[in-house]
DNA sequence: GAAAACTCTGTACTGCGTACAAGGAGCGAA
DNA sequence: TTCGCTCCTTGTACGCAGTACAGAGTTTTC
């Protein structure tokens, strides 16, 4: 019972695991799963999630498109694959105590997105159950080790956090994205949006008065827009005060 | 100067906030750009995002595909329409106290997102520059009108909240979407998937104790997964105790 | 009227994921 | 050794996406 259907769970676990199968008979196998995911990552890097697609993967790696039917289902879960094994970048180690693993938590994640992108594009509708993705899970646990919260809460809080991270990494690279398609920056996209606003009576500051306000003290202090940098680490702040506060520590 | 050309900020500025544009000279149009965003939103709470296609939304209208184009650039500015148009669900009230106010503003659009859950597909690179989106922004600050914080703390906490309400609501609107595409709960997908994880010995839970625990714990008491819903409302609490911390009130 | 400007439509191009069938390589059994 | 099964590899092809383009028809302006 070879169940090899796309969207079957028994077959994308054991692809991340690497589970490695019964004895193959026929030829052997130019490549391997590694070499698919290595070579989706390395195009993920270079050009974005759209730039990963069969054909360009095939070409990456000299083989026809369908011979990456033969390591992968299809391209979902090449996408899982690609995420699980972006996760073990992760580190392993934590610093002393729980607000300082928290914040090592969330800057590390900070950073493996800034490196990856493209994994804030990826949309897996289950939690993707590969090593990786466990040990990331298991280390947020460790860190709050020394606080009595009860597991409902503990799970709550790593959400929140990753949450919080990928929220405000979605930010900057959204920005980037959009940026590298418009051939437009920031700053002269507002310079072009700007005036035709203001040609509009409708949108008149009088209207939205706070909004003006703040979106202009926003934009000036970091140059055309709010800066996502400056949201997480303050988001950071408040939320691991909001937990201190729970747990009293 | 008519500038036409799709990915121009003073164009899609335009459709946004209904400008009329110069008389025009051929025949009536059939339709207009109401006609487009309203069959677009149709189309996408029916059958989400993937559905609202160029053809499909012609073919709602009864019209040809490309007449579409007459009225909006491309598929990307019709997907902006439709989200500030959403944002136009909106309420405009707000409870007396910071507190209630921030609540109340979560509280909205996690319920909005649960509406269209097809909102939180959409990737605008930049900030929409509309009518309802500015009324929002605006409601959000005015929510805090009594707390005594600068304008970039303002902006950062914006930014914080609507972070939680979509990161949370994409947990709950992704599994559904999941379940929907995989014709799998969420149940039955954990009943296919534990026994195969069970056969793998490096994911034994020896080597991820806290994960182990804290995931069995989490699913027991939701049934199956976490609970979005929980954490959405966990998650405010804490952020509001941050604020307060930092405020001072 | 005639011409210009505009809407509408059908066709067609490119690029995507992947189903399918045919060709060739390697192993086990005779 | 040879047969035959199994498996890897490949080219072709289908359906569907966004949208460029050119022609036909309609309404306004001169």
């Amino acid at each position: 019972m070879d169940t090899e259907e796309p969207g079957d769970p028994r077959r994308t676990i054991e692809l991340l695991w690497g589970v490695p199968g019964p004895p193959r008979r026929g030829p052997k196998p130019k490549l391997s799963v590694e070499h698919v995911v290595a070579a989706g990552i390395r195009v993920a890097d270079a050009d974005g999630l759209d730039a990963v697609t069969m054909r360009r993967i095939a070409d990456e790696l000299g083989v026809a498109t369908m011979s990456l039917y033969t390591y992968v289902p299809g391209r979902e879960e090449l996408l899982e694959l690609m995420l699980d094994h972006a996760h073990g970048e992760l580190p392993g180690e934590l610093p002393e105590g729980w607000r300082a693993g928290l914040a090592a938590v969330a800057e590390d994640l900070w950073r493996l997105y800034h490196r990856h992108p493209w994994l804030l594009e990826i949309r897996v509708g289950r939690p993707t159950l590969g090593p990786h993705s466990f040990a990331k899970y298991e280390r947020e646990l460790a860190a709050m080790d020394e606080l009595d919260l009860d597991d409902v809460q503990l799970d709550a809080i790593v959400s929140l956090l990753n949450g919080l991270v990928a929220g405000a990494a979605r930010g900057s690279v959204d920005a980037t994205r959009a940026a590298r398609r418009s051939g437009m920056t920031d700053f002269d996209w507002w310079n072009r949006s700007a005036p035709v606003l203001a040609e509009i009576p409708a949108a008149n500051p009088v209207h939205f008065p706070r909004a003006s306000r703040v979106g202009a003290t926003a934009g000036q202090t970091y140059g055309g827009s709010s800066d996502p940098e400056h949201h997480f680490r303050f988001g950071l702040g408040r939320i691991l005060d909001g937990i201190g506060q729970l747990a009293g520590a």
